[in-house]
Order: structure tokens, then C-alpha cells, then sequence
DNA sequence: GCAAAATATTGCGTAAAACGCTATATTTGC
DNA sequence: GCAAATATAGCGTTTTACGCAATATTTTGC
């Protein structure tokens, strides 16, 4: 069933602007604009009253509004239905992350979707954050848990869990390496500092910007994969590292780091579901997607 | 919208049977097979158990059913209220002409009315002018093109569109038996002419009534059913015809014939609309009269 | 018992539809 | 006046739907 022009105007119901609608439902603003024409024509009403700058529901789209969301409802309801009358999904679902977001996410993601589906099994492989994007694009996975990309790629939807800042850790005994004033960091206290950073991945580029910006390239002490790696290094006294927040909720080496209060800080990003648009057709994927809220 | 696979299914519900399913639904059995087939993925579940000789119903294809109908029944229901709501017409209206006059007066009849009405469906058909006033008469057509009768009959409303001369019409190539001076035409030029006129209709009365008054009886060659067909003939060489101008507008034949500066010419005729005046009560009818001044 | 008929499904090539990029026209803010 | 923002449309590409033909299986008629 192909509800997605009812999503599409529903969504431009809700936004009243083509370009954040057309965001919403991952689709270009052409797309977007051809979908609510089409349906206007197919219905032989307007149903928003738009110029280049404006766009307004019309008294007709008012009208479709309720429809068009009882209509989405109850095919939500039906599914509901039918899935609870054959009491389950079965098949598998192949999920990678990181040992992190397996610590951090994946008891509070699965343990009501285990006892509401059973008969669904879950393969979990766990590596390098950096390459859940690749793998979910090769298909090699089916969902990936991961850091949102800067720049996502149109064929992957995102689904945010949680949100983390990134941080700087250093070891916890010190050393005169050290920058003295971490809160008002200078070219002079950094030049020296041994870096411990990701080899790729978001938490690399954003490692990469804060050093442009104070005007010194980092010294790298080390390139690893892993941030679990890093936090390993870090508290063996290598250097600093710096690594999502989440990372140290759930590590035995808590208690040989400690967090420098960096400024100015690292931004947070989106850690979240990442998975191919086409494959949320499938009813099992769809099923784990469906979980979380938008 | 998309509600074809909701069709789909409830044909198969319907027929148990995917071949007169199919052929309900205007698809080949392979179509219907593959929709029901997706849809049975996308919900997950099955919907009909079937082999290659038996289809049968779930019992979650039983709960689809009821679903199926109630939302065909809403999208149908939304139609209606939107075109309630914008007061938009439906249905169809049929339509008699001749070849020329859909070439020279649909697109700018419908047009216009089609954009404002979408939901309005336009049967066309074309046959001998002539025939247009009994066929609105006899309720086999809405409405007709065709040029106004001498006498109107009261039960009929006539407009015009355009007004068009009656022409005579000789081969290019000339012919020996053609008047030697078709602006001073007399009997004796005109005898052994060969005519080709329509069988009966506005065009070959005024015929007859210009050869009664030049006191010859014209020498009908061919009588035939069509201004195109005579515009043939001319065009091939078997005599004079008599056509209105318009018709020649659009001619791929203008390069065999000429026109003949007979004096005194026959006269200007109304081309119109024409309708039953009792089926103006038809808002469908009544919105396509309207478009045109009075 | 066997061949023919009937039936649902699938492979494959083609047609149709959907898509996004880019260009366009228009409006707004500075 | 011009750059930025916005919705729409042209166009080439991608994706999806389609039907024909082949296939496998079952049923029917002789």
C-alpha cells in the first residue's frame, strides 16, 4: 500500500513550507511538489493555497487533513492488528555498532521489541563506528547504530536515540604534557599535546575542526579504531583522546581518566538508528524502526 | 492515491479465482499475483492460502477484507464531500460532430471547461453533421456541433460558435466539364457540371435551393455522407462539390481543390452548439452551455 | 493411465512512473 | 539593486510496474 502522498501532505500540512516538509519526509521539494499536485488533481481540489513564499491549507485541505491522518491510523491500526493475530514476526535482523552503543543502547532498543517478537532474531555484529554507514549501504547489515552523519546520504533514513557530546579525557594521574588551562586553551598548550584520535569517522572531523579553529595541528600520537581503544590508551597514559560522552558511561576504566573541561567544546551529535530507505519495506525492520518515536 | 492493491485484494476476495480477478481488475494474472503478493509482505502476514487451483481466505485476509472496504468506502466518501464542498461537477457528457468540427471547435470548447472541470468526462463522437440534430433529439447525444437548422425546432437551444460560408469546390487540376465563368453562372454552364453533395442536411438544401433558382437541376454525380468524403472526391477529380469553408481549414487535401467564385454565393450558416432544452437542467449540461456568450 | 487443460507463479525485457538536479520566475530583506 | 529564499517545471536517469512466455503442478476427460 502506498500511502506516502498522504504522508507527503500531511507533512506540508504541518510544516507549510515546501523545503522542510520535503526534509521531513526525505524527499526533494520537486518531488514533494509534484506528490501534492497530483493529488490535487486526483481529487479535483486545491488544497493549499501556495505562491513562492507562502503556503496555506485551504478549506478543502482542512477537510483532507482529518482524513488523510484517521486513513494513515488505521492502516497503522490494521497492521497492528494482523501482526498481533499471527502473534509475531519471525525472521532476522542484522544490527551493527559499536561495543558502546551495544552497552548503552541496544538492552533499552530490544527488550520490549524481543518480548513483543520472539520469533525474531537478532544478529548483532560490533566494530568501528566508522564503517556502520558503508555497511548498512552495502547491506552488509540491515541497521546500523551510529553517530548521524554530517552529510547523510539520501538513500538512509536516521532514527536519533540519544544525543552525546564529544569529549576530550586525559589520563587521570596526569602528566606534564598537559595543557595547563584546558578552559582557555592556546596554539602553545596544545602543539605538544599527544592526540589519541579515530582513524575516520564523525568524531575525527570534528577532532579535526576544533584544531583548525585554534590554529594548531594536533600531534598524533596515535590513529586507532575504536573509541573504546582510545579510552584504553588514554588511561595507559599515551595521551589525550577524545571520544562521545557515552563511551565512559559504561567503561572499567572510568576510574583512570577523567574528562577535561575543554573550551570551547565539542559539539554533540545524534546517535541514532541508520538504516536504507528501501529496506523499510520489509515488516521486520519496519517493525524495530516503528519503536522509536520520530 | 493508490488504492489499487486494496482493489486488487478485495477482487481476489471476491473470485477466489485469480484469472477472473485479474480480469475484473483489467490486469493480467501475473500483475494481480505480484500485488497481492507485495501486499501480503508489506503487512507481514497471508492473506490468502492458495495452490495452483485453490485460493482461499485467511483468517487474517478475512480482517483485511473488512479494512480494505471500509477505507475504499472513505476515500470514495472524502471525493464526494471535497466535491461538495467545491461545488466540483462530475460525470459524463456526450458529444456529436463531425471530423472537422472536433479539428476546429473541441480545443476551444473543452479546454477551458476541462481545467474547471476535471471530473467531467467528454464522449466524443463524430459522424455526418447531418445526423447531429436527430441524434439530440433521439437522447443518443447530449449535445451537438453542427450548424443551426433552418427552422429550429422549439424543443431544441441552438448557439453559435462560428459562422462559416458554404463554398463550391473543383479539382485543382481543372476539368473540362468545369463553368467557364462560375462568377456569371447560367443553366447551360451548369447541367452537365458533376455534383457532389451530401445526402441531405443544411449544405445540400441550400444546393438545391441555388439550383432551383438558377432553373437547372443539378447533375448529382455522387451523393455522399460527409463533407470530408465530398472534399475526396473533388480532390480526385470526379466533380464540383459543395462544402462549408471551415471544413477546408484543416484539410490535408487543399493543394487538390480550389474554391469557385460562384456568384451569387450561398449563404453563411451558423456553427454551434446544440442541446434539448429540457437537458439544460443538467448542471454537467448547463456548465458547458454556460461557457459560451449568449 | 495419460494427455490435455487449467491454474498460480516467476524470469525477463520493455514501458511507465517517480525521482532529483538544475534552471526559472518571483518575492523579500538588506 | 542584488542576493537569498522559495515553489515549480524541464529533463535525464533510476526505479517500479507491467505483460508475455515459460514453468511446475494439479485436475479433468477420455
Amino acid at each position: 500500500m502506498d500511502y506516502r502522498p498522504l504522508n507527503h501532505f500531511l507533512a506540508l500540512a504541518d510544516h507549510l513550507h515546501f523545503g522542510r516538509a520535503s526534509d521531513a519526509c526525505h524527499v526533494s521539494p520537486s518531488t514533494l511538489s509534484r506528490s501534492i499536485r497530483q493529488l490535487e488533481e486526483t481529487l479535483g481540489v486545491t488544497l493549499f493555497e501556495r505562491d513562492n513564499r507562502h503556503v496555506t491549507l485551504t478549506r478543502e485541505g482542512q477537510l483532507f487533513h482529518a482524513y488523510a491522518r484517521e486513513t494513515l491510523e488505521q492502516w497503522q491500526a490494521m497492521q497492528a492488528t494482523l501482526m498481533a493475530e499471527t502473534r509475531e514476526l519471525a525472521g532476522e535482523i542484522s544490527i551493527y555498532c559499536s561495543v558502546t552503543a551495544s552497552y548503552s543502547f541496544l538492552y533499552r532498543l530490544l527488550s520490549e521489541f524481543r518480548q513483543r517478537h520472539p520469533r525474531i532474531e537478532i544478529k548483532l555484529h560490533t566494530g568501528d563506528p566508522a564503517d556502520a554507514i558503508a555497511r548498512v549501504q552495502a547491506e552488509n547489515e540491515d541497521i546500523a547504530i551510529t553517530a548521524r552523519p554530517r552529510s547523510l546520504p539520501d538513500a538512509l533514513a536516521f532514527k536519533p536515540l540519544t544525543t552525546s557530546p564529544l569529549v576530550f579525557i586525559a589520563p587521570r594521574d596526569g602528566a606534564d604534557w598537559l595543557p595547563a588551562t584546558p578552559e582557555t586553551p592556546t596554539p602553545s598548550q596544545w602543539k605538544d599535546v599527544p592526540m589519541i584520535l579515530s582513524e575516520s569517522g564523525l568524531s575525527r572531523d570534528h577532532a579535526d575542526t576544533w584544531f583548525r579553529a585554534m590554529g594548531v595541528s594536533p600531534r598524533i600520537y596515535a590513529q586507532v579504531a575504536g573509541n573504546e581503544a582510545i579510552v584504553s590508551m588514554v588511561g595507559l597514559g599515551f595521551g589525550v583522546g577524545i571520544v562521545p560522552r557515552i563511551v565512559l558511561d559504561n567503561s572499567p576504566l572510568l576510574d583512570r581518566i577523567m574528562i577535561l573541561p575543554v573550551k570551547p567544546e565539542l559539539p554533540h551529535y545524534d546517535v541514532g538508528l541508520c538504516v536504507l530507505k528501501r529496506r523499510l519495506k520489509s515488516a521486520l525492520i519496519e517493525a524495530l524502526w516503528a519503536q522509536l518515536p520520530n
